[in-house]
DNA sequence: CGTCTAATTAGAGATTTTTCTAATTATCGT
DNA sequence: ACGATAATTAGAAAAATCTCTAATTAGACG
């Protein structure tokens, strides 16, 4: 899992949602398309970026494409994420300077 | 706390590393742009973008400004982040549709 | 095979992001 | 006031992102 890509892929509106519906369960390419004004070109575009972050996955049905959420990747970028953020963990003071052997 | 822009401020890898680096205590803006191969003035827009998104905040010291962890909002923003990726929860199956009514 | 449906890829335009150098602002100390 | 230091703003170039229309691929079915 590649933490970038999937921040840059969490980081557009239109996709954040895409995973929101996907949390109910596999859905269409079109039936994800069609909650959104932009057209299925651009719809296909998003769903590349979040297979690329392996956040969905792709099965084919005949003629129709099925998207799954990855919910191991899901919880692994949630992971990541608290890592970045600290998870409410608590630190250490200032180390300010204020005399003359200044700080940067 | 805007999602967009707190997500886009994630969405970049120095952005990250700074927040990282603030997790320690507050840090003049000088002795976090020493860690990255760039710019001060470029380290100063990804400040700013931070500071967009409310995760860090500016606190000036004579000549030098002091950037802090905004805690409050990085606790909020992983709150999000759980919402959008699902925090675990599992939902009902496929709703596949076969035969010739078939779903868009 | 021809045609219809579902979705993607191709190509292009507009906007945004990232980064740089140069100039400016703000503060301190003498 | 002057000069040094810390950091930002200004302006511009390069790269990435987002979106569109048109064309293509893939499969189903009569």
């Amino acid at each position: 899992m590649k933490i970038n890509q999937v921040l840059k892929a969490l980081s557009h509106p239109i996709r954040r949602e895409v995973i929101a519906k996907l949390r109910d369960g596999p859905q269409s390419a079109g039936a994800l398309a069609a909650n959104f004004g932009v057209s299925k070109p651009t719809m296909s575009t998003h769903f590349a970026a979040l297979k690329e972050a392996g956040l969905i996955t792709a099965e084919r049905d005949g003629v129709t494409i099925y998207y799954h959420l990855n919910v191991t990747v899901a919880e692994e970028a949630l992971s990541a994420v608290m890592g970045i953020l600290g998870a409410g963990e608590k630190k250490r003071g200032v180390t300010k300077t204020k005399g003359k052997g200044a700080p940067a």
